[in-house]
RNA sequence: GAGUCCGUAGCUCAGCUGGUAGAGCAUUUGACUUUUAAUCAAAUGGUCCCGGGUUCGAGUCCCGGCGGACUCACCA
């Protein structure tokens, strides 16, 4: 094994952890260590006049800080709950003549970052600092790396461990050493929970569909190819897990979810990882317009799930219902007041290059209302918006407009700038479908290298027949960017993607 | 991909118009039996991101590379 050479920090504590087994302790104990309670309930429940409940706890966590005064010193212990303050004295720690349980394993083998476990009984230090007496002392883990552990006085913090990168690289040591890190990845957890539990109680059933897929199908992008080596044949991670949960909706369930994990094959940026989240659901029998309420409803609860109120802090968005709704074109018409439907292809080139867009070659009328809407519209929605019936062009999975065939019954949710839903009504008529495929296939062979590969399994569950369906995807990431005031998607993934590190 | 900025001790950072490396914390040793950014005394700690160039001399200036941050454009 080539291990790199030792920081002095690090041979020092691999000397003490050296010691601590020649004393006979074992730095990395076996058995349990029973924890009676955790460092807020005891901030919370102790009262000093009824301390003699308090006599016997035991608490474990990671040592944050040490503070030695001759024959008795103070540790900060930080469990999962909290930090809580812990008193050590010689004379109670070491009864007896041998005193290397404190002169030893306290003050000189104990580190910032290693983790015990301490029994003894609660009480209030002169300061008024509720506080454990450490009666036992038992090692739990010995850390052989000195952490970077920050300073704070009267609310302000010194040498924060700050640097993006080592942040994202060693999460586990941000969420020890930043609690809004870990405060952030909560919140996300009950935006999770609270939309699961709202789907569950609307008689959806979750489901789980392949991630290797051989055929990629579902969204516009460009895949991840990998290898089956005993069929020989190449599998994509899935882009998206529409096709599926539809195959589901031929299959007689009614209302089906998923929380997928997506991959696509494109560039990363602060809104962009090469896998997100997405929560997929579809409903058989309904149509967009309902789903609208539907998202409504749920966004609203997951807001107030996530915040208490279903205003964001410190921003200007709000979950509230009901939210403002726009047609494509008529959100097109508010803000630039042009018609793009029946403005003439030269009128939308002029109208994008003035809004900045520059083309290589001509582009096509869906190009440059995508374009328009993307530069002149989206920028302005903070607050959820709908943009709803989107042209035909733009939307090879989606039913068209009884009235409009132009049009499909498509909506978006837009916040704060950004998409963060995309729904439908299904296009369940297979003729017409095979018909987009086509489309989108000519799109290939003209140089569009984001189009959909035709798909003919799901062509043949079409042709079984799939009642008429409301579908709808979620993404997770952005959502909980929006929630929790995230600039960045790499501060909502535990371990966002990174070029790998040289450890050499 | 384009532009701007950054890379110095384990961590957070200073280092002027080029003159040979600094602080606080962490670590080590000692003192201290209710402290809390504990305090006090002392000590250790550096491939100044890498490579080349200019120069008597480069952390500092120039070129190239690597890594990162921010802003802008595109897919969720």
């Amino acid at each position: 094994m080539n291990e790199r050479e030792w920081t002095g920090e690090e041979v020092v504590r691999r000397a003490e952890l050296q010691r601590l087994r020649e004393l006979g302790i074992d730095p990395y104990p076996a058995r349990e260590f029973p924890v009676t309670h955790h460092a807020a309930d005891i901030l919370r429940d102790f009262k000093p006049e009824n301390a003699d409940q308090w006599t016997n706890v035991a608490v474990a966590g990671r040592v944050m800080n040490r503070r030695t005064q001759g024959k008795a010193g103070f540790m900060d212990l930080l469990d999962e709950s909290g930090r809580i303050q812990i008193y050590l004295k010689r004379d109670i720690l070491c009864p007896g003549p041998d005193e290397t349980l404190y002169k030893e394993v306290f003050e000189k083998l104990t580190a910032i970052g290693d983790v015990v476990g301490i029994r003894g009984r609660v009480f209030v230090t002169k300061t008024g600092h509720v506080t454990v007496e450490a009666r036992d002392y038992v090692f739990l883990a010995k850390s052989l790396r000195p952490w970077p552990v920050p300073r704070e006085k009267d609310g302000v913090v010194y040498d924060k461990f700050s640097d993006p990168e080592l942040r994202h690289r060693m999460r586990y040591v941000d969420l020890v050493l930043n609690p809004e890190v870990k405060e952030r990845f909560l919140k996300r957890g009950a935006l999770v929970r609270t939309m699961r539990e709202f789907m569950l109680s609307h008689g959806c059933h979750e489901v789980e569909t392949p991630i290797l897929q051989p055929v990629y199908g579902g969204a516009l992008a460009k895949p991840f190819v990998t290898h089956h080596n005993a069929l020989d044949m190449p599998l994509y991670l899935r882009i998206a897990n529409e096709l599926y949960l539809k195959r589901l909706i031929v299959g007689g369930f009614e209302r089906v979810f998923e929380f997928a994990k997506d991959f696509r094959n494109e560039g990363m940026s602060r809104f962009h990882n090469p896998e997100f989240t997405q929560m997929e659901f579809y409903a058989a029998y309904k149509d967009y317009l309902w789903m609208m309420n539907f998202v409504e409803e749920m966004l609203e609860r997951v807001a107030v799930a996530v915040n208490g109120t279903p205003e964001v802090p410190d921003t200007p968005i709000s979950f509230a219902r009901p939210w403002k709704r726009f047609t494509f074109f008529g959100a097109i018409l508010e803000y630039t007041a042009v018609d793009a439907q029946t403005a003439s292809d030269d009128e939308l080139i002029e109208l994008a290059q003035r809004l900045g867009a520059r083309f290589d070659r001509r582009p096509d009328r869906a190009q440059l209302w995508d374009e328009i809407f993307s530069s002149a519209v989206e920028p302005r929605l903070v607050n959820p918006t709908i943009i709803m019936d989107y042209p035909v062009e733009m939307s090879p999975l989606a039913k068209r407009k009884p009235e409009n065939p132009a049009l499909t019954e498509r909506f978006e949710v837009v916040c704060n700038g950004k998409e963060i839903c995309n729904a439908y009504s299904e296009l369940n008529d297979p003729i017409d479908q095979r018909a987009r495929f086509a489309e989108q296939a000519a799109a290939r062979s003209a140089g569009n290298d984001e189009t959909m590969p035709l798909d003919e399994d799901f062509l043949r569950a079409l042709e079984f027949g799939m009642p008429p369906t409301a579908g709808l995807g979620v993404g997770i990431d952005r959502l909980a960017m929006i929630l929790t005031r995230a600039n960045s998607i790499q501060e909502v993934l535990f371990f966002p993607h990174m070029r790998p590190e040289n450890f050499s």
